[in-house]
DNA sequence: AGCACGCCGACT
DNA sequence: GTCGGCGTGCTC
């Protein structure tokens, strides 16, 4: 009998690839080990073992396998079974899901390595002078890799080269295999077995007391393990006992201490004693309650509860009571919110039992994570995470909450898998029989409206914590400031008025601008030019801080120049408005005060966001700056004004949720404002303060917004009344995807008929060099989504097989928003 | 997605 | 005449 293996390998190919495997292999592997494989002509790959069977491929021979890398599965039959999921649901390969799931250190890649060839020596004169190149490094170097040989010989394509050299046996290659995860090994010392008897310590130290540095060491390592009662870390005896580590090298070459090592995990919560729970107040306690009466009938509860209402305390109470039945909690939020104040608070309660999994950790952190939910450790029974943290190998969840559920950053757009993790949660929960808690002051639309057709729970907290006051929200009505000639720059009078009297009460300021940069356009006012992207159809955003001009969408950057490329006049202009300018503007406003500014710009790297928003608690800054990054769950007690500079740019946003947005943006930003017993100020600059959503975020009425929007949603045939998903066409010829795009149009449209949009070019419809055209295909409420990607897929296929087309890439999006 | 194979223009 | 560019097709 002969045994196979179906195997995912991490490429966005549909099938899984069958290998041959002994019918010990066959014995020992299970579903969810990897092993290594060939994969083409050289390659080996990492694949996921997905199924163990006898039936051997019909069309082809199968291979072998290369290696078995794991003992026991680190994918479990869950997981394995959610990948299945999303891919039929979001349209993509199992491929994709392995490459988003894994830590990329579990996916090991072969690297050509090249040696000294079979031939003697070689008659270096038939070589030619690249090839000579190579073969004179390996006279000095054991091995090279590809790389090697490119900076050697200064060129890319290195190929021909290495194959010329194969062939007059002068080289070989051979594929390795390397292991990318590396466990931390901390160093550890102890005295040598020899000295523990009391004679021979009194012999040693003796001995020693010529070296009074060794002696030193020594003393400090008694004293350390005396206090600690623990294994001593070479670290710490040299910081403790002053001594270089050429002392204790030579302590230990002479074979007085030995040292040894201890795997250690590179995140450790090194915090203090934990502290019991909050008690909660009334309307959190009725919360609590009325979420568990609901978790009896729904398996998602929706919990609606205004900013600053405490919802934190009630989920702390719900994880209490998971985690305490032995189950693992997943606590989902978008991924700026992680790096804040919420994190703090929960291992302030839950101290190591909780992990933190985002995308800037490195990939032994994440490792490490995925190890300790694996083993169901007691390090990770609550994992707080961003959307990634569902790939997380849980084996025994007892709830999800997903917080700031309404967050669009849970959808991933690019690469695939193009999944929503909030839906996905509810997926995964149920898989483990868990229960699902969504989370947000100003819910999405589809999950009120999941809730309001009894499909989810709801539950409300109407009040905010210690009965704080509601912000005051003020329009104000910028045209008519214009026209009255009360404006300076973007700053109204009422706005300078309430900064004024703000700052003199020595509270703190909030300045709400969604848009980056000095000003998005630079136009020059002879000719109307204004610079544009060489590889994007956008305009360049002018950035004042480097004085360069730069492209969102693909990175590229030129320096500002002096005079129009154009007609060469000097008279420039800048449109429009962004977050440095208003910085400047402020400084210029108010220049006896501190000024940050909290965009992307100025919180790349690790540390950069924490710097900010410390220097904000800390009372060191005055007025601060910035873009929606303000407003994910930060909790500042002096910050008594905010104000959103303007409000227009948000609402005529060309997207049908720009109203949802806008709304759940203002009232968000608007939360930041008057956390203490003090009542908080919130002014909206506008142009048209007459507009409804305007309206609506001034009372705080969401159920206005809802009811409106949602008539809205059935008129236009929108989500959540109808699903879409939405199909992008990308190519470097601009005709191709015009005619490509109109052929796939057409078949949507004889299957689909008036509910295909499209095609429409993007807003952008160029980003690096590929035209983009879009597609919208509707899918009403009775029509079966499955039945519908399938006919999509059929046509995409189809589509392919076009000899044309075959060079244009398809993208599916399902719930593209 | 890689990566090899294969067919055409720009240099020795 | 070769080198090396990119279009096309395959991967168990």
């Amino acid at each position: 009998m002969q045994f196979f293996i179906d195997v995912i390998i991490p490429v966005p190919l549909q099938k899984l690839f069958t290998y041959s495997v002994t019918e010990a292999e066959a014995a020992f592997l299970k579903k969810g080990m990897r092993v290594s494989v060939p994969f083409g002509k050289s390659k080996i790959y990492t694949g996921i073992v997905f199924a163990i069977h006898n039936n051997a491929p019909t069309a082809y021979e199968a291979k072998d396998i290369q290696q078995i890398l794991d003992d026991t599965p680190i994918v479990n039959e869950k997981q394995l079974q959610l990948w299945q999921w999303i891919a039929g649901y979001y349209m993509c390969t199992l491929g994709d899901l392995m490459r988003a799931a894994l830590p990329s250190a579990f996916i090991l890649e072969s690297e050509t390595v090249i040696t000294k060839g079979a031939a003697k020596s070689i008659d270096a004169t038939t070589l030619k002078d690249d090839e000579f190149l190579v073969y004179e490094a390996l006279n000095h170097q054991s091995s090279l890799k590809i790389q090697d040989i490119s900076n050697i010989l200064n060129r890319n394509n290195v190929l021909s080269v290495i194959k010329g050299l194969i062939e007059k046996e002068a080289i070989f290659i051979e594929e390795e295999v390397y292991e990318k995860y590396k466990p931390k090994l901390v160093r550890y010392a102890r005295l040598h077995i020899n000295f523990s008897s009391e004679k021979a310590l009194h012999a040693l130290l003796e001995d020693l007391s010529r070296a009074p540095k060794q002696r030193d060491v020594v003393m400090t390592l008694f004293s350390i393990s005396a206090k600690t009662k623990k294994p001593v870390k070479v670290q710490d005896l040299s910081t403790e006992s002053g001594a270089s580590n050429a002392i204790i090298k030579s302590l230990l070459n002479k074979g007085i201490l030995e040292e040894y090592h201890i795997q250690t995990d590179r995140v450790e919560y090194s915090g203090e004693e934990t502290e019991a729970s909050k008690r909660l107040n009334t309307h959190q306690k009725l919360a609590l309650d009325e979420i568990n009466i609901a978790f009896e009938n729904h398996q998602v509860t929706l919990l609606h509860g205004v900013t600053s209402s405490g919802k934190t305390e009630v989920y702390v109470k719900l994880i209490e009571d998971v985690i305490n039945k032995g189950k693992q909690v997943l606590y989902l939020l978008p991924e700026i919110a992680l790096t804040t104040q919420l994190v703090a608070r929960l291992q302030n309660y839950f101290g190591e039992q909780v992990a933190i999994f985002h995308s800037k950790y490195s990939i032994h952190e994440r490792v490490e994570v995925w190890n300790n939910v694996l083993k169901n450790s007691n390090k990770a029974k609550i994992v707080l995470g961003a959307r990634s943290s569902i790939f997380l190998p849980f084996d025994n969840l007892g709830l999800i909450i997903v917080d700031e559920e309404h967050e669009q950053s849970f959808k991933q757009f690019d690469p695939a898998p193009r999944y929503h993790a909030r839906d996905t949660a509810v997926v995964l929960a149920h898989l483990h029989k868990a229960k699902t808690l969504l989370g947000s002051a100003t819910p999405s639309l589809e999950s009120y409206f999941n809730a309001k057709q009894n499909k989810y729970g709801f539950v409300e907290i109407t009040k905010r914590y210690n009965n704080v006051l509601m912000p005051d929200i003020e329009l104000v009505d910028i045209k008519d400031k214009l026209k009255k000639k009360r404006m300076k720059g973007h700053f109204s009078d009422r706005l300078i008025e309430e900064m004024t009297e703000t700052l003199k009460q020595g509270h703190q300021i909030i300045l709400f601008q969604n848009r980056r940069g000095f000003s998005p356009i630079v136009e020059c006012k002879t000719c109307g030019h204004s610079p544009q992207c060489s590889n994007c159809d956008v305009s360049l955003t002018y950035h004042q801080y480097r004085n360069q001009l730069r492209c969102h969408y693909c990175g590229y950057n030129a320096a500002m120049m002096q005079d129009c490329e154009a007609c060469g006049s000097q008279d420039l202009d800048n449109k429009g408005f962004g977050t440095e300018q208003i910085e400047a503007e402020v400084k210029l406003l108010f220049p006896e005060h501190n000024v940050a500014r909290m965009d992307l710009d100025t919180t790349r790297g690790k540390y950069g966001y924490e710097k900010i928003i410390t220097a904000l608690e800390q009372q060191e800054i005055d007025i601060l700056v910035g873009t929606q990054m303000l407003t994910k769950g930060l909790d500042f007690r002096h910050v008594k004004l905010v104000c959103i500079m303007n409000a227009d740019s948000m609402l005529n946003f060309p997207d049908f949720r720009a109203h949802e947005r806008s709304f759940q943006l203002m009232l968000q930003v608007a939360g930041r404002a008057g956390r203490t017993k003090e009542r908080g100020k919130v002014l909206i600059q506008t142009y048209n303060p007459h507009h409804n959503i305007l309206q609506q975020v001034s009372t705080n009425n969401y159920i206005d917004m809802y009811t409106e929007q949602m008539n809205d949603r059935y008129n236009f045939k929108y989500p959540p009344v109808y699903k879409q998903i939405k199909i992008t066409l990308k190519h470097k010829d601009y005709n191709r995807v015009e005619i490509a795009s109109n052929w796939l149009a057409k078949s949507f449209r004889q299957v689909f008929n008036e509910h295909v949009l499209g095609p429409e070019s993007p807003p952008v419809s160029r980003i690096r060099n590929q035209f983009h055209k879009n597609i919208l295909v509707k899918i009403p409420k009775n029509q079966s989504l499955a039945k519908t990607k399938e006919a999509i897929i059929k046509i995409n296929n189809s589509f392919h097989s076009v000899k044309d087309f075959r060079s244009v890439r398809l993208i599916s999006n399902v719930d593209n928003f």
